[in-house]
DNA sequence: TGCTCACTTGTTTTT
DNA sequence: CAAGTGAGCA
């Protein structure tokens, strides 16, 4: 262990020996923070606490993964796979399932996701005759969620003046009446949803005292990561499992908070110190990841916050190549250029240490596009997760039926996939027939005459028969392994005729989705087996995989590939290079945050996470224009890049931005940019005219404001020239106003789609 | 009941 | 551009 705790520095080692009170470990970007916390349970362990009463919880399944593997290098695997490890959710469903009687659940009950969620609060809306458009689902959605985040349960949601004031406002007044029959709804399907997992979790503990005294005397070391990211519900089912004792580590950098929008309340992290009095705080500032060109540029983005714990994150290592901005005229030439840049790159690193960021997950598309057409081998991560995919949903709806026949949502997917003439007005029925006896769907088709369902004969015929099918499952899940039971049920249920018979490219696909699946089954029952469990039911299975929603398939990993994904995505990896693209208004920063303050700040930190993804490369790229909701747009470039210090700024070509620093009467014409748009135009008059940074951020871009242009005089035929691509024939017109746009026919550089209001032509 | 086709509409990030 | 919805028809 000594050996171990040489290759910590100072402050490092004081954060994994301290161990008399609460310690919260403020880790920079880079900063080893992953390696404190695996040195610290090892130190733990050394001093003799037992391996099955360390709780350690992370913020995605595969930090979890990766730690656990790494100590397991440390102290061996058989002691590693005791620690309680993982995420909040995967952690306090066990606790749950073994706890659920208390709380009027059985220990089989099913996790909605999101989407299971999502039809249910429709449907809801549709039995109470609500306008959807008014009762926006996944609006509804968000709000109980941040209900259940902030613990308030349905019937403190009645209670609470400020929330039903707002919904009143708001000409919603009946939220409080959708989340209740919800609440229900779940409680009747025996399910519960993501946020319930945490909710539950403290009721539990805030009713049954012995049961919170038992976890509480059982984890005699609790340790946080990504603290930052936490909820109020979580940050309680920690303060409460801590209470009275000091076996508490939070590890976080509130630089990196980027998880508002679920609920995440940076003010854990801020006011750690506040709630736990005496708690020592140790600083973790050296980043040991990027170059200090990488480093200064993200110091120098994040300091236009304003609330943050204050901390110099360093670097020692080489000044490294200042982040280059890169600049194209459209996203389709941006990813051109990024991939052209991947290729170049390709001289120095091998794909795998590069990664392309972005924004938003439609943004894939185009850069996929771009890296097929120069062979670059790439792979996105993200999207939609394979237990998302419609194919593998609906097999996994069987499963959970078959496990737990109450689940509504799996109930309602399945009863006629593979069709079998049970159509929406019989599932209505029984919907309605289960709404007013108050029982499961389940429960009504046990008996249909009881519950006065009016369906004719031959329903009445096709509903027994899918009774029959999945009773047959469940008698058999007794006594078969799940690899056996799911082969069957896949089999009978018709779904491997069905996709069987299906020939097109994405027919195969699914079935192919299909045999991984069970393959996947087959391995889990595998592993378990050799962990020296002796039948692995199909329920283990599913409790495994609610939670699953990382993405982990593929063994490819060590296939030399470009990374594609969201910045979210990225954060707590590292690359060789990194590619930020999208860099513009409305998409980076987010359209959605662009009249919040707070928001705009939560934007600012995740650019901040996003650059100090990278070890030596960073390039930064905006376009000028973009194709969103089916058309072409008009971009400006992000206000972030004016955050940054220009001193470790490399701009090129036709992209020079206004020093937000320099008043505009010093500008001298000769630094604009050779090639200004109106729309720069107003950027640039936006710019503060006397020192306070603050006019840049907190302006918004008046994007739509620039006055509408006349651009009546050029016709379809006539000749022009372009600044850089020379001269061409006007071929057609797209568009209206601003957004006018002229398809021409170049002497020397083929067809281009040019902006009127960009493109500055000059008719022959 | 179930399928197809035309139409509308909406936009972020994820355990 | 996508997904989701509603009408029309077998």
């Amino acid at each position: 262990m000594e050996k171990y705790l040489e290759e910590l520095n100072e402050s490092q080692q004081k954060a994994v020996v301290y161990l008399d009170g609460p310690a919260l470990v403020i880790a920079g970007a880079g900063s080893g923070k992953t390696r404190v916390l695996t040195y610290k349970i090892a130190w733990l362990l050394k001093q003799g606490f037992a391996p099955h009463r360390i709780l350690a919880l992370t913020f995605t399944n595969k930090a979890a993964r990766e730690m656990k593997e790494r100590i397991a290098g440390i102290v061996g695997e058989e002691t590693a796979r005791r620690l309680w490890m993982g995420t909040f959710h995967s952690i306090f469903s066990r606790i749950l399932r073994r706890e659920a009687e208390r709380l009027g659940f059985t220990s089989n009950f099913t996790i909605y996701d999101a989407t299971d969620s999502k039809n249910l609060i429709k449907s809801i809306i549709k039995e109470m005759q609500l306008d959807d458009k008014v009762y926006r689902p996944g609006m509804i959605q968000s709000r109980i969620s941040n209900a259940k985040n902030a613990l308030i349960t349905y019937k403190a949601y009645e209670q609470n003046k400020q929330l039903i004031e707002d919904d009143l406002r708001n000409k919603i007044p009946l939220v409080r009446d959708i989340y209740a029959r919800y609440q229900n709804r779940c409680q009747q399907a025996g399910a519960m949803d993501f946020d319930d997992l945490l909710l539950q979790t403290n009721l539990l503990f805030r009713d049954h005292p012995d049961v919170l005294g038992k976890y509480r005397d059982y984890f005699q070391y609790v340790l946080v990561d990504e603290y930052q990211d936490t909820n109020f519900a979580q940050h309680l089912i920690v303060k409460r499992l801590c209470e009275g004792r000091g076996n508490l580590c939070v590890v976080g950098d509130d630089a990196q908070s980027i998880y508002s929008f679920r609920g995440a309340n940076i003010d854990n992290i801020l006011q750690f110190k506040q709630l736990y009095p005496g708690c020592q705080i140790f600083k973790l500032e050296r980043n040991y990841r990027s170059t200090q060109n990488i480093v200064n540029a993200a110091n120098s983005l994040i300091r236009k916050n304003t609330a943050q714990i204050p901390k110099q994150v360093y670097s020692e290592k080489e000044e490294g190549s200042k982040l280059q901005v890169l600049s194209s005229y459209s996203d389709y030439e941006e990813a051109y250029a990024v991939a052209a840049r991947v290729h170049e790159m390709r001289r120095q690193m091998p794909y795998a240490d590069m990664a392309v960021l972005y924004r938003t997950n439609a943004q894939s598309r185009i850069l996929e596009e771009a890296m097929r057409k120069r062979n670059i081998p790439y792979r996105v991560y993200g999207g939609l997760s394979f237990y998302q995919r419609k194919e593998v949903k609906d097999v996994i709806s069987y499963f959970r039926l078959v496990i737990n026949p109450h689940d509504e949502e799996a109930f309602k997917r399945v009863i006629n996939y593979p069709t079998r003439g049970i159509g929406d007005t019989t599932v209505s029925k029984l919907v309605s027939a289960a709404t007013t006896y108050g029982v499961s769907l389940w429960t009504v088709l046990q008996s249909l005459s009881d519950y006065a369902v009016p369906v004719n004969a031959g329903t009445a015929k096709k509903l027994a028969a899918f009774r029959e099918l999945i009773d047959s499952f469940r008698e058999r899940n007794q006594e078969l392994p799940a690899d056996e039971i799911a082969t069957a049920i896949v089999k009978e249920s018709g779904i491997v005729a069905l996709l069987a018979q299906d020939h097109s490219t994405e027919g195969i696909g699914k079935f192919e989705n299909l045999q991984e699946l069970l393959k996947g089954i087959a391995e889990f029952c595998q592993i378990r087996q050799e962990e020296g469990n002796t039948q692995v039911s199909l329920g283990d299975f599913l409790a495994e995989v609610s939670l699953l929603t990382d993405q982990d398939q593929e063994g490819d990993e060590n296939t030399d590939k470009v990374t594609l994904m969201t910045v979210h995505a990225a954060k707590g990896l590292e690359f060789g290079a990194v590619f930020v693209v999208g860099l513009e208004e409305e998409l980076f920063p987010s359209a959605m945050s662009k009249d919040n303050p707070r928001a705009i700040e939560e934007e600012r930190r995740l650019f901040y996470v996003a650059i100090t993804r990278a070890e030596r490369h960073c390039t930064l790229s905006f376009a000028r224009s973009r194709f969103k909701n089916g058309q072409t747009t008009m971009c400006i470039p992000s206000r972030f890049l004016r955050d940054i210090d220009l001193k470790y700024l490399e701009t090129e070509d036709g992209y020079r931005r206004p020093e937000a620093d320099s008043s505009v009467s010093e500008r001298k014409p000769e630094s604009r940019p050779a090639f200004t748009s109106p729309l720069q135009q107003a950027q640039m008059r936006e710019t503060p005219s006397a020192g306070p940074r603050k006019l840049t951020r907190m302006t918004a871009a008046p994007v739509s404001s620039a006055a509408e242009q006349d651009f009546s005089d050029f016709q379809i035929g006539m000749r022009v020239r372009h600044g850089r691509f020379g001269e061409g024939v006007i071929l057609s017109f797209d568009g209206d106003g601003n957004n006018r746009k002229a398809l021409i026919e170049f002497d020397n550089s083929g067809q281009k789609q040019l902006f009127l209001k960009f493109a500055r032509l000059e008719k022959m």
